[in-house]
DNA sequence: ACTACAACTTTGAATTACAAAGTGCTTTTT
DNA sequence: AAAAAGCACTTTGTAATTCAAAGTTGTAGT
């Protein structure tokens, strides 16, 4: 590996804005729903669907399917190995952005 | 366009990560030749090419194609343009960031 | 009963990314 | 001088990714 490859500490799954923004929502509030990270993100539901499947079944990030009196609320959360890997990620862009700061 | 979209001032064209090593690394190094790029970054030089294609005709790098002795050398450089939209997709990454630090 | 919303899954198409091989020119090696 | 190798590509073909649209199931409201 080159030692001055500003790019080896990315990593790939954040290289989807969607996912990206995905984790960096879900770094701020503790639950978000289906419907906020939609609107926020402003995607379509299958789109964000496909995304929130690829982010869970790395175990970046944990569906809770719970209820709002009868109707049910499903919620997206981090996960411990989501923050860590989200973190190692924006130290790989941060270290980037500091080469040439 | 939903206010608390994190990724909105993303530009499309730095989602790959190759153009965004390359891009950072002309931020730091004025003038860069094909195979440095090429070492730096740790790809095939086709892919390489190609990458560098599409930064030139969105005007974002210009080549020089010049000579050392009478060896052709060709670099690359960033343009004025290329700065600028560099430094707003930076900004937003950070301003990204900062939302949850 | 009908409409609407929520949270999906499936399908299909378009775009993107990438490796591998081929090209033309030059330089170095034998 | 012939052969091998390097540089900077282009072309080709395939694989992967991304995304919108439509279909699905279940609940809620009117």
């Amino acid at each position: 590996m080159a030692v001055n490859n500003p790019i080896s500490g990315l990593n790939k799954i954040f290289d989807n804005r969607i996912r990206l923004g995905v984790m960096s929502i879900l770094t701020v509030n503790e639950e978000v729903s289906f419907n906020d990270l939609k609107q926020m993100l402003e995607v379509t539901d299958g789109n964000l669907a496909t995304h929130l499947q690829t982010l869970e079944e790395s175990k970046l990030i944990k569906v809770h399917k719970g209820f709002i009196g009868r109707k049910t609320n499903t919620t997206y959360a981090i996960t411990k190995t989501g923050s860590k890997s989200f973190n190692e990620h924006i130290e790989a862009l941060e270290k980037m952005i500091k080469g040439f700061k």
